[in-house]
DNA sequence: TAACAAAGTTAGGTATGCCTAATAAAGTTA
DNA sequence: TAACTTTATTAGGCATACCTAACTTTGTTA
């Protein structure tokens, strides 16, 4: 089984790599805000668990399963930050949601989340759908400001 | 600071409470598939947090603070429900991820998943958007029954 | 009310994931 | 190549959250 750490590690790994090229524990540690020590153990349980083959001292490469779950990984990541998006979240905010909900979002949902951003996407041309939506938020933020109520959660 | 795990503990209390009225530690430990040691511990902690008020033995009764708290993780829940619902996923499917994402969601992303939740559905009298994107589905699902690809994820 | 069943707690242990301090290996440069 | 810097690892600990087994309290009922 993978686990939530494990995926995030595996994500930082393929950012990395697509980044720089190579990956170092110390990037690792960077990126994912984790001391050293915690980027070693990391490592070694993802060799343990054959996403990654590496040898101390030297360089980080994905295995072909590893590879895969990165990917999977990135997508939803994308999926996601592309659909937080298109309801209105800033891309800041798209991004960061994205780390955390990446993980425990079902392949069901990602079918459905993907099918709707599809369906948002293909219809420009005919429908008004996003000037609509846009033009209700601003409505709503009128609105708001003069009676302030609802404003919870 | 609240942990994914107490608001779990929270909102499992919260529910036991609106159905059954009182709330036994046994009750918790069943619907959250915990040991009833868990539970003592988790209770323990939601006291000394001052979320809950308990004593050995006795009935767990929710603070001031401890209720607001549970409101909003329950209120969390809801939306995303509503939300993923929308969207396609079946009820099953939105309650169990609505359960996992309802921890990691932004305020920011509430927000713009309400005002999205409420946009569709003040729609239905002008727009045809629910049609239009069930006869998606409709169409997308027999295409790919032909041809099978992009299945993935 | 004594005995038994049900519910809750304590004790002790596991796994994950994080940390700091100390140590070891690799890489750089005088 | 020796000294120094950078990078990585090991050792030892902490916190969370889980578990089983043993024990205590409470509630029920003969």
């Amino acid at each position: 089984m993978t686990t939530r750490n494990m995926e995030d590690y595996l994500e930082a790994i393929w950012n990395l790599e697509d980044k720089k090229g190579y990956v170092k524990a110390k990037d690792i540690a960077e990126k994912l805000e984790v001391s050293r020590p915690s980027v070693s153990e990391m490592i070694k349980k993802l060799s343990e668990n054959e996403y990654i083959v590496y040898e101390k001292y030297g360089g980080i490469v994905f295995t072909a399963k590893g590879k895969k779950l990165a990917q999977e990984i990135k997508k939803r990541h994308t999926l996601l930050v592309e659909f937080l998006k298109i309801i209105g979240v800033d891309e800041e905010n798209a991004q960061r949601d994205a780390c955390k909900l990446e993980h425990d979002v079902s392949p069901e949902t990602i079918t459905c989340l993907l099918e709707f951003v599809e369906f948002i996407n293909l219809l420009p041309e005919s429908s008004k759908w996003k000037e609509n939506f846009q033009e209700y938020l601003k409505k709503r933020g009128l609105l708001e400001k003069s009676s302030n109520k609802n404003k919870k959660l």
